[in-house]
DNA sequence: TTGCTCCTCACGTCACGTGAGGTGGC
DNA sequence: TTGCTCCTCACGTCACGTGAGGTGGC
């Protein structure tokens, strides 16, 4: 018989543990003195004390080794804990991975600029929204301004007949597949709560008026929100499709503009706005 | 201004999150109202809470973050703590891909013999010890029993000689590198603390007397710990050097023996016993 | 009045590490 | 008597999730 102490050793375990064990009933000692309350353990114990630290080792928590312990280890059960475990380790190391490549790529930017810039690319989730919209052809990048404010007065026009309130943001998508400063293919919209129409296509077509459609949601979407003056956004934007390049991304769906400063048209020149940038992206493959 | 349900929306953080962050004096309301206790947040705030969210999805810890954002983001602190981040993370990879392996190990074993066996392979780390030992050349494999009794006997002689005791267990080492069945290289040994004596060299030659020594320690011991009636010892054998193979090391020193079950000596023939098995490993190079 | 949102505690998570405070045998 | 080992609580860890129990405005 050996003292906790020295089983401790023997088994390359902490006191402190043997002790939880016992507490859990997943490890007992061989003997427990009435009187001194001490506990006493053979050297027969160390194999179950063995197999026990094997199945920490792989990653099982002591309620799942308790389990099957108990169960005197079927094999069936044993091979599903483990399949299970593997696949949680495999997801753990492509996690890891994809850390380990932000963390590369944003050590890269400090080499390159000395500092963070301020404003931070983030990938989220953005469910499918209602909205209430209009599009149109601008003909060159001077005429976006003014055509946006148009076609969002359109919009709450829309809104004013009928007599209901928007329920969101502004939004500007951008359904260029390509960079252009001519014909940008533009759509301002307003979340709403109102219903779509049945009989309608439910994608409005360039020059068409305001109508009521589902703009899709994104499961990977990069996104990076911004303050600054009107005439300042370019740079995000290229902080933003760099991101994409640099972590292995490619766009999946037209860019948008969130305008989380409330209305474009009460706007005055040169008030400060915070913007978010979004744009759908999947992972390359391979 | 936003309440804190629609700013959690906003940000994609819980509500929970937001008044965490508040306690801590991370990210604080904009407001805070004097009576009722409501929190309200600007949309101006979120990109200091998108770049929480950034830092955090890196793998660092709030505190080191509230450092971070409390410093004014340093360039040389974050290049120095995302690089320690690198650093961890890679060796998580590390770790999670061994366990990885021995999973599959495992499941592999379980395909193949459809259970666990009835002891384990471990790693463990073993300290150097002090020995008194004596070795010797066995011609057969059958004279073994007999050779080690006698050595054991020789090593009890010279400690009563000097009326001390021994300190631990018996231990037979094995210098032969590779498997044979005639002139077995052993060593018998019983750990003591007693001092080794100056002026001699410190391994013994296989037919020399009774002698102190260190037994060296090994970083990475694979070790099995067993209970069998003495002639069963074979089939664990076979499971160590399995296991060595399978996951991808090598032995690095001489295969020993641990008698957890008292002396050899005292032993009746088919008492079961407990014993150890340990060989020093070390990882195969890429 | 009924929901809805907000508030402040406070427990639980997982496998121990680390005292605090006390006891029994050499 | 002084160490040494053992004992039993009980707090702390990390970033929240999840009630419990209560309040204020539509």
């Amino acid at each position: 018989m050996l003292s906790i102490g020295d089983f401790s050793q023997l088994g390359q375990v902490s006191v402190r543990t043997l002790r939880l064990y016992d507490e859990i009933h997943l490890f007992k000692p061989a003997r427990v003195d009435r009187s001194s309350g001490y506990r006493y353990y053979s050297v027969e114990q160390l194999p179950r004390l063995n197999r026990i630290i094997m199945l920490k080792d792989l990653g099982l928590s002591l309620e799942q080794i308790a389990t099957l312990m108990e169960d005197n280890l079927s094999a069936d059960q044993l091979r599903e804990i483990l399949t299970k475990k593997q696949m949680e380790i495999e997801k753990e190391l492509q996690e890891n991975e994809a850390r380990l490549a932000r963390v590369e790529a944003r050590l890269h930017q400090i080499e390159q600029e000395g500092q963070l810039k301020n404003y931070e690319v983030l990938l989220k989730t953005v469910e499918p929204q209602m909205i209430v919209s209009a599009r149109q052809l601008v003909p060159t990048i001077n005429d976006m301004y003014y055509s946006r404010c148009k076609l969002f007065s359109a919009i709450y026009n829309w809104f004013d007949q009928r007599l209901i309130e928007p329920q969101g943001n502004e939004f500007a998508i951008y359904h260029n597949t390509e960079y252009t400063e001519q014909d940008i293919d533009m759509e301002a919209a307003v979340v709403t709560d109102a219903k779509p129409p049945k009989n309608k296509t439910s994608v409005p077509v360039a020059g068409e008026n305001v109508i009521v459609r589902e703009l899709p949601g994104a499961r990977e979407m990069a996104s990076i929100t911004y303050q600054c003056r009107p005439p300042d956004v370019g740079q995000a934007i290229v902080a933003l499709y760099s991101w994409i390049a640099e972590n292995d991304y490619s766009t999946d769906g037209a860019y948008r503009e969130i305008h989380l400063y409330g209305r474009e048209l009460d706007l005055k020149n040169y008030d400060p706005i915070t913007i978010e940038m979004q744009v759908p992206v999947k992972k390359n493959a391979g």
